[in-house]
DNA sequence: CAAACAAATTGACATTGTGTCAATATTATC
DNA sequence: GATAATATTGACACAATGTCAATTTGTTTG
């Protein structure tokens, strides 16, 4: 229909993409170099060569440009949680488990950067925070999933729910992202994990009864 | 010294204190009304009846307002934390875990209205952020303490980092606080209480070997 | 190819909120 | 009653946001 002359075709559509691509680029570094609460439009647009007008024609605003920017990271965490799992013995279960949480937390470490301005994000901005519940519920439901399975194989014990039970377990590793994210946190990814998935899947208390 | 006609003593200072109370109480009718971040000093200092300076002589700003109003609830989980216990008995240690959970969900439940500011405060405000910290890590301190306490009588297990372990627990109670706080819990306190300190104390897995 | 049209960019502007400070009002002291 | 000390005040300077009429850039059409 029109894409004949590939190099004269879409010279403006092309400079759109072009400012979006220079907004979003500048707000990373400015997002990046300043937290994303002092983060002022006016730098980001300083720092992309363009009008300030400009980026509210391509963004709503601060939020807007930094839920772009966290898509790749967000299709990371998706990933990971996208991951089911049936496990025919309590040590499998565990092992899976403790490989669910280190990648997590690996995860948090990779894209540390990122999460950064995400946590602070989260605080202050409606629809970051959005994205963020939306991350966290689909995790939860794939652990809920996982615990039903485990329950119904006779696996898992069956006297607790299996959502409220998913629900605490992601609360902890989501507590502990985020010491990893703010580099707070005082053992190694390894050892968290370790050790949440050992409390989770065994228990504090040795009862022998 | 000074203290002897108790009537004009002070008549200055009195003032000082009335306009600080003024200040906070209007701080607070705000707050509630409108949410921390929305809430501006000029509708403060307007309920208040006093002028838009008199706010910063008093405090350093809407931070600061709020972490004196944040003082009672903040006094109120002190008093949770610090109740150690020593179990003879996992099953003693289970009850007792149980019921400090449920205290700590309950009084989320009790002081709703202010933990739904302070919720949007830590998002905002470093200073409240902060406030929170401490006592976050005064629980997980006395949680530990509490843990190696079992450790060394044998209760517990001996294999696992009584700090790492104190942080995990203290994070889910945690995070199921503010979903109380913001009554997106699908369950009761006390169903959430039970199933986190079943998990947490005895484990999701039944491993008999 | 030059109007005429369409789309993208721009920065000045109105608005809203903050924190400061010199001026003013109130209370205490001599 | 004059003077000093303290508390209160609102006008002001500043910073950031979001909007919009004007301008620039690119496309189409006669």
């Amino acid at each position: 229909m029109s894409s004949s002359q590939p190099e004269k075709i879409d010279k403006r559509h092309l400079r759109t993409v072009r400012t979006r691509e220079k907004l979003l680029s500048a707000a990373r570094d400015v997002f990046l170099e300043q937290g994303f609460q002092t983060a002022t439009i006016s730098q980001i647009i300083k720092q992309a060569g363009v009008g300030y007008g400009t980026a509210y024609v391509h963004f709503e605003g601060k939020d807007e440009l930094l839920v772009v920017l966290m898509e790749d990271v967000m299709s990371r965490f998706h990933a990971i949680a996208e991951r089911t799992f049936e496990p025919t013995t309590p040590m499998e279960a565990k092992e899976r488990i403790v490989t669910q949480a280190t990648d997590f937390l690996r995860l948090a470490e990779e894209e540390r950067a990122m999460l950064r301005i995400v946590e602070q994000a989260i605080g202050v901005s409606y629809i970051v925070r959005a994205k963020w519940k939306a991350i966290r519920e689909r995790f939860i439901d794939r652990i809920s999933q996982d615990i039903q399975y485990a329950q119904e194989t006779g696996l898992a014990r069956q006297d607790v729910d299996s959502k409220l039970v998913a629900r605490g377990w992601f609360f902890a590793n989501e507590m502990y992202l985020f010491e990893v994210v703010r580099e707070e946190a005082t053992a190694t990814i390894e050892e968290i994990a370790h050790v949440l998935a050992t409390i989770y899947t065994q228990g504090l208390y040795r009862i022998e009864d």
